[in-house]
RNA sequence: GGGCCCGUAGUUCAGUGGUUAGAACGAGCCGCUCAUAACGGUUAUGUCGCAGGUUCGAAUCCUGCCGGGCCUACCA
């Protein structure tokens, strides 16, 4: 036992019908600069990603691909593997639903469930329609004018449908639920979701058909293997199918309860209702926190499979370069919003914020110091109040970060550090280091370890967000690995300390011009 | 139909009762020259969606309307 804290964040598991696109690789950037701060800061920090690869669906697509189910979602959960290396992404787990330990977990969940009461065979009876693969609710049907009922956005005909199914007694929970969302006002966020969640339960829960008997491609019920249980008990379940359940003496259990899971705004309700109601009713502390992010559209539109826009992740990282691509998605929109990827959006951002703003100050920073200083750390000598002004805004940045980082206001963060850049540039044009050489050495002197301490402490910071430029930075300045994590914040650049040539490490992005011939 | 959120400079947004409504980007002008033609200073632009109301005072609260988005359960 380290008797560090625990944090524990998750991105929902993607779902092996689909390749990975920009939302993914949006969810689980998140998650990422969540871990990795939550690392830097000292926590004893479990991430974890995966997939989702039961459910009719799956079943029919890895025929139609005539591979089994069980080749099928190896081979397209292989394709969110790729994505996490790509990105830079730092997962301490990734799990599959197809997993041995994840059967024994749902299974062990589902005999809870049971022997708390909250289980029962029913009947699940409703309109189905063929062509949709869909049940619809009775007021979602009409009858037409030939005598056909029809339901569905084209108006598929339905019949009547009856299957034994085993029900979770959702519609006894709602009270607990509402309770729960009082006593917890962080468990929901950001607020417009908590609004509609508590608005949704307020307006009654029915019970929850959790098996299906009509294909096979799924976690059995224990006792009655004719039955499947319901994609979304399975799927939910995997977060605490890592921590070893339903084995609390597995080490990993220590991180449970998660205390994020970062989910896209569609899922909301399976992690805000029925998730805490099944692990309440099975006597297991429901999550801290469920944060909905938002979608992204492309140049104003909607990314939908017809118009072939959809935003490839790795395409775009491709070209700008993959920090860049990190910072625009969480600087440009608050985080929850909906954003709109808009390629003149990133290359401004690009080049207003990382080249001359940050990249720029490292630079000509560094260059002089390269040029007077022997290429050393200069010596601190006495600071006067503008030298205490910046170090005092620069030091003043961790708590704020780690305010917004706690709320996931993560574009909030980045314009906080990005004021104390601004800042650090203003002083630079103040003070006039390349003057002062000529006049004054001992005073360049101060005023070039003090940009040099405030990019040091401002690029610490930026770790999370770019992990591999704030690499190369930190290299720049001659910081060992054993001091980038925030205990060595409120440590100093020692003097003489000897710098490599300075680089840049973000350069402009130029639009290729039209190709000549 | 019911519910929730939003509508503020060209653009993205901040501002949730109190002096002449702010920031960033973009645009113009000036300065600097260490630096990735980067940096700094400065100027300009708004009937705060519309109309009423509450208040000494409203972008901020209330009502109605217009416009946009989302939720309204069992395909993930």
């Amino acid at each position: 036992m380290s008797g560090r804290s625990t944090f524990y964040v998750t991105t929902p598991i993607y779902y092996v019908n689909d390749v990975p696109h920009i939302g993914h690789a949006y969810a689980t950037l998140a998650c990422d600069v969540m871990a990795r701060f939550k690392r830097l800061d000292g926590y004893d920090v479990h991430f974890l990603t995966g997939t989702d690869e039961h459910g009719q669906k799956v079943e029919k697509a890895a025929a139609a691909a005539g591979l089994t189910p069980q080749a099928f979602t190896d081979k397209v959960s292989q394709s969110f593997r790729d994505l996490l290396g790509a990105m830079n992404f730092s997962p301490d787990g990734f799990i599959r639903t197809t997993e041995k330990r994840h059967y024994a977990a749902c299974q062990a969940l589902w005999d809870k469930l049971v022997a708390a009461g909250d289980i029962y065979l029913g009947k699940y009876a409703g309109w189905y329609s063929v062509r949709d693969e869909a049940f619809y609710a009775d007021s979602e049907t009409e009858v037409g004018t030939d005598g056909k009922r029809r339901a569905g956005p084209v108006g598929n005909e339905v019949e009547w449908v009856e299957e034994p199914s085993y029900f979770f007694k959702l519609s006894t929970w709602g009270d607990r639920l509402l309770e729960f969302y009082d006593k917890n006002p962080r468990f929901i966020a950001p607020e417009t979701r908590r609004n509609e969640v508590i608005s949704f339960v307020k307006g009654g829960l029915q019970d929850l058909s959790v098996s299906r008997t009509s294909f096979s491609w799924g976690v059995p019920v224990p006792g009655d293997p004719k039955h499947i249980m319901y994609v979304w008990l399975d799927a939910l379940t995997n977060y605490i199918t890592e921590c070893g359940y339903p084995d609390i003496k597995n080490p990993l259990w220590r991180f449970w309860p998660a205390d994020l899971h970062i989910v896209g705004k569609d899922i909301i309700r399976f992690h805000c209702v029925f998730w805490p109601a099944f692990l309440m009713a099975a006597g297991v502390a429901p999550p801290q926190r469920v944060f909905a992010s938002g979608w992204w559209t492309t140049e104003g539109q909607k990314i939908s499979k017809s118009l072939g826009n959809a935003i490839d992740p790795i395409a775009v990282a491709a070209e700008f370069g993959l920090d860049p691509v990190r910072y625009f998605l969480l600087r440009e929109v608050p985080f929850g919003n909906d954003g709109d990827f808009q390629r003149r959006a990133l290359i401004g951002r690009l080049n207003a914020d990382l080249a001359n703003a940050y990249g720029n100050l490292c630079q000509r920073v560094l260059s002089i110091v390269a040029k007077n200083c022997e290429g050393k750390i200069p010596p601190k000598g006495t600071l006067i109040d503008a030298d205490a002004m910046l170090l005092g805004r620069a030091k003043g940045l961790l708590a704020i970060v780690r305010a917004d980082i706690e709320e996931q206001a993560f574009h909030r963060a980045l314009a906080s550090i990005w004021e104390v850049i601004a800042d650090a540039n203003r002083y630079v044009d103040a003070q006039a280091p390349w003057a002062l050489a000529k006049t004054d050495p001992a005073r360049r002197d101060t005023v070039l370890w003090v940009l040099a301490e405030s990019i040091r402490r401002v690029t610490l910071l930026v770790q999370p967000f770019m992990p591999g430029s704030a690499g190369k930075m930190l290299d720049q300045l001659a910081v060992p690995a054993e001091s980038r994590a925030f205990t060595a914040f409120d440590s100093e650049l020692a003097a003489g300390t000897l710098l490599p040539k300075p680089q840049g490490v973000f350069p402009r992005f130029v639009e290729p011009t039209a190709a000549a011939g």
